[in-house]
DNA sequence: GTAGTGTCTAGACACATGTCTAGTGACCTT
DNA sequence: AAGGTCACTAGACATGTGTCTAGACACTAC
């Protein structure tokens, strides 16, 4: 698909070997879920999927959880930034948050099974999750741009997690959530813009 | 320590005696979510401590999941009304909020720990769910009186699912959790009242 | 008292997670 | 071409989950 991410490191420098090995089990856990969701993913099946022994995947990827929320952070990488400089503040935050929204809308599985993983224990999920967090802040940060103030981007904030975690437990589905949230959005930018 | 929620059935309609096995079994695991997490849960354990067999603790929880997320949903239904016909809206729609938010912030192994088991897959986990998104809606409805709008009421119920998630993922303590979320619901519900 | 129903126990089971170790093999460098 | 390093393999291991079965035990009714 992209970039310099296949490079990026999970838990170190990569060579272009583990690279490869890292970026076909992320591919292969992309499948899995599809196929048979977060409970039905093991770490074993994704592993003989990429072609890869099991202890291999231990090698990248602490956890089976680790392995989940390192796929929710590469798609977020890959998501391309929404220009800070055009149009209304709030369309612009509207756009931000749908994008979030609907990364994953078209793989309900993948998206609800990266819900749960991130909420998992180990310190690689924690690490991700910071970065995880600190992308969506910067995101909106930019998108309000001069508007911006901590309340509303906290609020912002709160929504996305929220709309994430309705779509996730099954209260929506990822479209109607992704409407919900620009309607909240809409209500927590109020008079401003 | 209330009620007849000690004779409200988990699968079916309980015997003193099965009230009590549950009870026991619920606090029990109360008790390891503050010691050990949800990680560090185990059935075996929380069966022992309450001084049952696994083979029991099965046959009223169908998983590890349903167990913490009855702990959950238990707490929830615990939780007083507040009442609707004080005060401002708004007022009323932070109280509620606050309540749910700060329900189980004493104890935030517990209710990160009830976050995570509310995501997963199996049905009782999932009619928890909808029991426990009914009971929110229900009180936020209450709240908001007169003033009920779906569009509000919507953005209200992902504001308070985003605020437990950013507390779950350790993004903020949950007190500083509930001021966020009374922060949200004053944006959100704006001029209105 | 004795039988019968319902609850619980003990322990084995298949399968998953995550850790570990000894050993194989490909790719450098020289 | 030989040597060394790094990535990977194969498989055992301890531990947890969730299911199942045979049997123990208590409480009720007769």
């Amino acid at each position: 698909m992209s970039s310099d991410l296949a490079v990026e490191p999970t838990r170190r420098r990569l060579s272009k070997r583990q690279a490869d090995t890292v970026r076909r089990l992320t591919e292969a856990a992309i499948e899995e879920l599809r196929d048979v969701g977060y409970t039905g993913l093991t770490m074993r099946n994704v592993a003989t999927r990429s072609g890869v022994a099991a202890a291999t995947a231990y090698t990248y990827f602490s956890s089976k959880n680790h392995l989940i929320t390192e796929v929710f952070w590469r798609q977020l990488r890959e998501l391309p930034q929404v220009p800070a400089d055009q149009g209304l503040v709030v369309e612009r935050v509207v756009k931000v948050l749908r994008d979030i929204a609907l990364l994953v809308a078209g793989e309900p599985e993948v998206a609800a099974a990266c819900t749960a993983a991130l909420l998992g224990d180990d310190p690689d999920v924690a690490h991700l999750r910071e970065r995880i967090g600190a992308e969506w802040h910067r995101r909106l940060d930019a998108a309000l741009g001069d508007a911006s103030d901590p309340d509303v981007l906290n609020a912002l904030e709160i929504a996305l997690g929220g709309a994430l975690i309705h779509a996730g437990l099954g209260y929506c589905s990822y479209e109607r959530m992704a409407d919900l949230l620009e309607s909240s959005a809409r209500l927590i930018l109020g008079g401003r813009a």
